[in-house]
DNA sequence: TCCATGACATGCAAATTCGCATGCGGAAGA
DNA sequence: TCTTCCGCATGCGAATTTGCATGTCATGGA
């Protein structure tokens, strides 16, 4: 009644992710050996784990029971290879930045440029995502969020302040112009989902005509002239076809963040990307206040 | 940069044991194995983690590291391992029982004998030994302990009460019994290495004439006449050529419990092996005390 | 009713892992 | 000094593990 580890492990993907093709890709194997992996480690047990159904593996109380310690021991581990990877002086192998899509589109590019240019034996992966990447979990090694407070137990450094303005294509920029009195048509972004409240008295007509949960669709909708958004200054001056407009105020954002966990922060790689990042930023103050 | 957990495990073994023979012998594998798992893990982390020296393998700091967590890892394994053996109702299958070489001998072995008829499923392993067995790390299930406190985090059923006294061969009583004035000589346990204060005034002369580490060995030198021991009084009474001496009045000694792991405790294995043996014990209790 | 899809089982061949046997070098003891 | 023992490295065949291809079954939509 001994059960590998690695066995374990494979348990516990399988409560995790319910099928053996989803665990399977968890653990870059093929699903066979997940399927063969579990059949294994009943036989061990001498019980079943698991209820195969026709949509998936039921874990029992038991495989439950399994996959909360083995969750444990996967503490464990990402603990240790975080601490592992601090104290990795090479400036080679692979480093793993997370940024929202539109701050690598038009701020990050060029710094990523030239960070591979300086270290060609670092290979450098991207996850463009708005979605909070789990850097205790290494599924990053490094994140740049847009954020109030970036992370509870993460360090950083905050690179940019920023403000908010209201941007619109020309045909809204000069109805507005024109017409005071005219229906602002808001779009807005499900996190702040009201009518900004710093929004000036000059026109007394505003509404929420959509609601977006993607700053990027948000920006094609604002282009093509669905309405008026409220976004990053950044962003706004660096679209082709927005123009700013007058019916908010600038007003302060949340700022931009580089962090990493504590224990991943002294790594060598992340020095040499994050040392640059701070300096770049701190010449592009002028592109994000207003 | 990844390390299968078997491998992390392997290394952990390597850095506890030093060589790979050694932490092969842990691992129930060859001692190729542990040294191509070694080396497996070194190629992942692309560092060395131990230096090869004549006597054995040296973990450099991020071997220890690794054996540092992977120490966690097998901690919530061994927790996990006990959950599951205290769910397990099957009357089949290994059980490992602990106890002192001495109480297996003269108080045990009818109820081995018992146990083992009424449960043909069950193979029951021994480990006679009065070395602390590790109930936390599974080295066994069951312990049958002589102590005052049988463990401080350990389940448990206090079996007997005992008392010691002094015993000697025939030749020693009979000097004793015509001569109090003799040299009385004992033979004294590592672990209580005084002349006992108790032993009354009838002998002034006594001294310390040796010192043993083992029971079993104090009480074959008892019998060949090399002096006087004190000893619980069951295996006094059950050893053939030792007689009870008046050297020293019966005193009570530590009490005879069975234990388990409380996560263990509750497996239908423990408890039909534990139920009948209290029960024998309590028929029992006039050969442990005065 | 028929078909497409998703999830799993299984046979087979390839790849990997393992254990055994042998050889090497250093240390302790005769 | 010689021998033995201990610990390790390495080559080779065996055993195990893995991935792929194929087949089955249940579900849901056309």
């Amino acid at each position: 009644m001994d059960i590998s580890w690695d066995d374990l492990k494979t348990v516990c993907l399988l409560v995790r992710h319910g099928t053996l093709a989803d665990a399977a890709d968890a653990l870059g194997v093929n699903y066979t050996t997940v399927s063969r992996r579990v059949r294994r480690a009943e036989g061990a047990l001498g019980e079943p784990l698991f209820e195969r159904l026709a949509d998936g593996y039921r874990p029992t109380a038991r495989a439950r029971l399994i996959a909360e310690h083995a969750a444990r021991m996967e503490e464990a581990e990402h603990d240790l290879m975080r601490r592992l990877q601090g104290q990795d002086t090479r400036l080679s192998g692979v480093l793993t930045i997370t940024a929202p899509q539109l701050l690598i589109a038009h701020f990050l590019s060029p710094v990523l440029d030239r960070f591979t240019r300086a270290h060609p034996e670092i290979e450098l992966r991207i996850l463009a995502t708005n979605a909070l990447v789990d850097l205790a979990r290494r599924e990053a090694d490094v994140a740049i969020r847009i954020s109030r407070n970036p992370g509870d137990s993460l360090k950083g450094r905050r690179l940019l302040a920023q403000d908010s303005a209201s941007f619109a294509n020309a045909d809204w920029a000069s109805r507005l112009a024109a017409d005071p009195e005219t229906m602002v048509d808001w779009i807005v972004y499900d996190a702040y989902p009201d009518v900004p409240k710093a929004a000036t008295d000059l026109f007394p007509n505003q509404r929420v005509r959509f609601r977006f949960d993607d700053m990027v669709a948000m920006t094609g909708a604002a282009v093509s002239g669905l309405g008026v958004v409220r976004m990053p200054m950044f962003l706004g001056r660096a679209t082709p076809g927005l123009q700013q407009v007058p019916v908010l105020d600038p007003q302060p954002y949340p700022d931009v963040w580089v962090v990493a966990h504590p224990d991943v922060w002294p790594s060598a790689k992340v020095r040499a990307f994050v040392e640059p990042l701070v300096e770049t930023a701190k010449s592009c103050r002028s592109e994000f206040v207003a």
